[in-house]
RNA sequence: GGGCGAAUAGCUCAGUUGGUUAGAGCGCCUGCCUUACAAGCAGGAGGUCGCAGGUUCAAGUCCUGCUUCGCCCA
């Protein structure tokens, strides 16, 4: 037996198995096996960083369930990929250069695609590395990228097909502007943010000269591009204004007043003023109403010709210019302060420019339809619950997706438009020449398609589709899906939508939604705020093990997690004692006969029954010598063992993760180390049969401790496993048939369970008297108080048991008014009534019993 | 404005269909280096379960209202 670490070092383990498990290829399965397959694809993470606490938190829950399946005996695929991330990656490569002194534009498109593809390999490999150090049961062979041909071929075979199908169409359109990036973004990229704003009353005089209206708006600049005022069509004045003009002020134009629905009539004055080239309501009204809107701020934010004077006005600027010649002319009747929400791009936080450009839309009511039903259905169900609601009611109001982007890190959009006679070509594969004049001056569209466009084939496109292939046939439709909440309608909802309308069936039956990692602040970890701890240094300072555990403990189903390095200390030193029990147990110095090979008919047939035996030989393949015998101790913890498997697989199957976690740690620290080794000691003393049996419980236990602890803790397990069953492989490979019912012993573990309460109490009272722990006492108490005094201190331990008694009878008053209460008696369940009764004549006897020693001591 | 979540020990959190004296980890106090583990062992202190009503024989748990914090949607 080698000799081992006083104090577990995780570094140089953790290492040798994830090399041992990549060379035994553990975790890529056949797609021709037999077995029930169990499929997850990860969620790609972006690779335009490296990952968060937040990433190790999905993927430890990934990571359990497919190591749970593998050793279930399930063939189980966890797909391993990454993501392109159109804009976040074109945002920081670009900064990246830019902090070199190179723009994006100097560089030229094609430039810089090699300096994006170059971040790509960076990141890609430091991300697999950090997968690689939390644990991840990965397949890499299968490993795909969202630009990778086929996933490429994959996305503009969905282009086309839906194009046919009517539901993607080009339009010009009012759409989310991010002036910074120079792009159109769709509704999911805006973040509200509640703003401490003005809102500005500015009076419009009537054209004949007669009075005026005044609009109260919060963005003055755009005025220039008004096309009319509009009230609410119940208006009282509505009738009066009918037909009248208004001279727009700093424009030198007049505009109509009309009358739309969409007015609030409470806001302001009641007078919207109508920018239907700058605000999405606006520009609704201005298509009911025919006006033609009139754009006055460019892509870049900047004002253009039509504003007049102000052209070339940054549009805050603008806003200042504006309103002092509005002061200087006296239209500008009052100022109030107003909280309200502006529009932000999620990714570089700039303010969203409603802007009316060219984009191309996929229409998604029709493709919602399956998704809604099959939610309801039950099909695909969210967990927790309360997010298949949210997944609905953004179903049910979804809006057209606008899925073009005018960038160049992307997939470019399958469409090219002929030069000669202007014919749109929407093509799989770029066409020769024009289909309806011949001509072969074509032009590819320059925009790339939103990112999640590619992301939502995912549960598909890495395994071939669209060809008919044999891992489509096994691993689809996967089996859970483990993400964040945050992207349920950017990718989950998407992919459901994506999979019913390509595959005919849903991508996955359950989507598990973790909490939100956040540091101590309450803020997200993310890598844009650089508040994340690098998950490898985590690694290297408490192991993956300690870690992963530590994660599992922390995260109830949708809590967010509020996460501290230090708070990783619960799983290190878990870790530990897992270590030292291990050691203690190997270290036993028993002749277990034939250990691991020998016939299992070695065994007298009696002791075959007891269930650590049997326990033994299910997973050593055989068992120890000839001459054993089990104490009562040995089957009260194979009791526990099994009762706790069963708690364990309950708990996992309902992702309950954090009890899963407080399962074994109870098991195995309390019950297991605590009070079972604890007791074994005395037996191993006595060696021979009895020793035997001690000595085999304990490895027994210990060794269906690390395979139900595997999946939490996948190094230390397999290291510790290495050393008790050298011959059974590697445990990431091991099929575990289960614990056997039979080892269960209800009576045994209610009579321990009584044991342990005595052996408490005297523990208690042996701490209260002082008495040395080295001392052996016998077990019936002797309190006359002459021989007391002087070791006790009387004083303080009347006081305690003053305290105790209080309490006890204050419960008990309690219990027995129940008791008196015929009501209670009457309506309440048989075994409550009893299970009280119960209660009442044991806590009236501790009374009586406490009572009695406060006498004793005077 | 609509929806959702949270409020329990000094701190971070459990407490699944209402039913023993509300639990854990950390921190704190006391005693122990008991030959697996001081990252440990044994014992202990500490909570009117956010507030106010209600339902019930019985409420941390269910209902209503309110307060504070957070998130999502408009």
């Amino acid at each position: 037996m080698p000799e081992l670490e006083k104090v577990y070092n995780p570094v140089e383990i953790e290492k040798k198995w994830t090399a041992v498990w990549r060379e035994r290829k553990v975790f890529t399965p056949d797609a021709a096996a037999v077995e029930t397959p169990f499929t997850i694809v990860l969620p790609p993470p972006n690779i335009t960083g490296s990952l968060t606490v937040g990433h190790a938190l999905g993927t430890t829950v990934q990571d359990l369930l497919c190591r749970w399946k593998r050793m279930k005996g399930f063939n189980v695929l966890w797909l391993a990929g990454m993501d392109h991330a159109g804009i976040a990656t074109q945002k920081v490569v670009e900064r990246a250069l830019l902090e070199q002194g190179i723009a994006k534009d100097a560089l030229g498109r094609e430039k810089f695609l090699e300096e994006c593809w170059r971040w790509k390999e960076k990141y890609h490999d430091r991300i697999v590395e950090q997968l690689g150090a939390i644990g991840a049961s990965l397949d890499w062979t299968r490993e795909t990228f969202t630009l990778d041909p086929g996933v490429s071929r994959a996305v503009r075979e969905v282009f086309v097909r839906l194009h046919r199908k009517g539901l993607i169409y080009r339009d010009r359109y009012i759409v989310n502007w991010c002036p910074s990036c120079g792009t159109a973004i769709s509704d999911e990229e805006v973040d509200f943010v509640e703003t401490h704003g003005k809102l500005y009353y500015i009076a419009y005089p009537f054209a004949d000269g007669g009075g005026e209206l005044v609009v109260g708006t919060t963005r003055p600049e755009t005025m220039l591009g008004d096309v009319a005022v509009a009230m609410h069509p119940g208006d009282k004045r509505a009738a009066a204004l009918k037909g009248k003009m208004l001279d727009l002020p700093l424009a030198g134009r007049t505009i109509p007043v009309i009358f739309d629905e969409a007015v609030d009539p409470a806001f302001g004055t009641g007078c919207l003023k109508v920018t239907p080239g700058h605000d999405a309501t606006d520009f609704l009204i201005g298509l009911r109403h025919k006006l033609d809107p009139i754009v006055v701020i460019d892509r870049e934010g900047k004002m253009n010709a039509e504003a007049g004077c102000f052209a070339g006005l940054d549009r805050r600027e603008a806003r200042k210019q504006v309103l002092a010649a509005l002061e200087g002319q006296g239209l500008l009747r009052k100022i109030d302060d107003y909280e309200h929400s502006i529009g932000h791009h999620d990714r570089c936080g700039t303010a969203i420019e409603p802007y009316i450009s060219r984009q191309w839309f996929l229409r998604m009511k029709t493709l919602a339809a399956p998704g809604i039903e099959a939610a309801k259905r039950g099909e695909v169900a969210f967990t927790p619950e309360r997010w298949g609601n949210i997944y609905l009611s953004w179903m049910e109001n979804i809006r057209d997706w606008c899925i073009s982007r005018q960038l160049w890190w992307g997939h470019r959009i399958p469409v090219w438009y002929c030069g000669g006679c202007e014919e749109t070509i929407v093509a799989v594969d770029e066409p020769a020449s024009c289909p309806k004049c011949g001509g072969t001056k074509l032009a590819q569209d320059e925009d790339v398609l939103d990112t999640w466009f590619s992301s939502w084939l995912w549960t598909f496109s890495p395994m071939g589709w669209p060809e008919k292939t044999r891992d489509l046939e096994t691993f689809h439709p996967t089996s859970v899906l483990v993400t964040g909440g945050d992207i349920i309608f950017f990718w989950v909802a998407r992919m459901i939508m994506a999979s019913l309308e390509f595959m005919g069936e849903i991508p996955f039956s359950t989507v598990y939604i973790t909490g939100i990692v956040r540091d101590t602040k309450g803020r997200k970890m993310s890598k844009s705020l650089g508040n994340s701890p690098d998950p490898i240094d985590i690694v290297g300072r408490a192991g993956a093990d300690a870690f992963r555990f530590t994660l599992m403990m922390l995260s109830p189903p949708g809590q967010d997690i509020m996460f501290d390095e230090s708070k990783v200390d619960v799983g290190k030193h878990f870790a530990n004692k897992i270590w030292n029990a291990a050691r203690f147990v190997l270290g036993q110095e028993v002749d277990l006969g034939c250990a691991e090979a020998g016939a299992p008919d070695a065994f007298p047939a009696a002791a075959r029954d007891a269930g650590s035996a049997a326990l033994y030989e299910s997973i050593f393949g055989s068992a120890a010598g000839p001459e054993i015998e089990f104490g009562w101790e040995d089957r009260w913890i194979v009791s526990r063992l099994a009762r706790r498997a069963g708690e364990l697989e309950q708990h996992i199957e309902t992702y309950r993760f954090d009890e899963a976690s407080r399962t074994l740690y109870d098991f195995l620290w309390h019950e297991y180390c605590d009070w079972y080794l604890e007791l074994s000691k005395a037996s191993a003393r006595e060696g021979g049969a009895r020793g035997r049996g001690a000595a085999v419980t304990a490895r027994a236990v210990l060794g269906s401790s690390m395979i139900l602890l595997h999946p939490t803790m996948p190094f230390i397990t397999e290291e510790i496993w290495s050393m008790l069953a050298p011959r059974r492989g590697v445990l990431a490979g091991f099929h575990f048939p289960g614990i056997p019912g039979r080892c269960l012993d209800e009576a045994l573990e209610a009579d321990v369970a009584f044991f342990m309460e005595i052996v408490s109490a005297i523990r208690n009272l042996r701490q209260s008297f002082n008495i040395p722990p080295g001392r052996l006492v016998s077990a019936v108490i002797n309190c006359e108080k002459e021989r007391l005094r002087g070791v006790v201190d009387i004083e303080a331990e009347k006081k305690r048991l003053g305290r105790d008694l209080e309490k006890i009878a204050r419960e008990c008053e309690k219990v027995e008014g129940r008791l008196k209460d015929a009501r209670f008696v009457e309506k309440a369940p048989r075994d409550v009534v009893e299970q009280e009764r119960n209660r009442y004549n044991e806590m009236s006897d501790k009374k009586r019993r406490i009572a009695r020693i406060l006498e004793d001591l005077g």
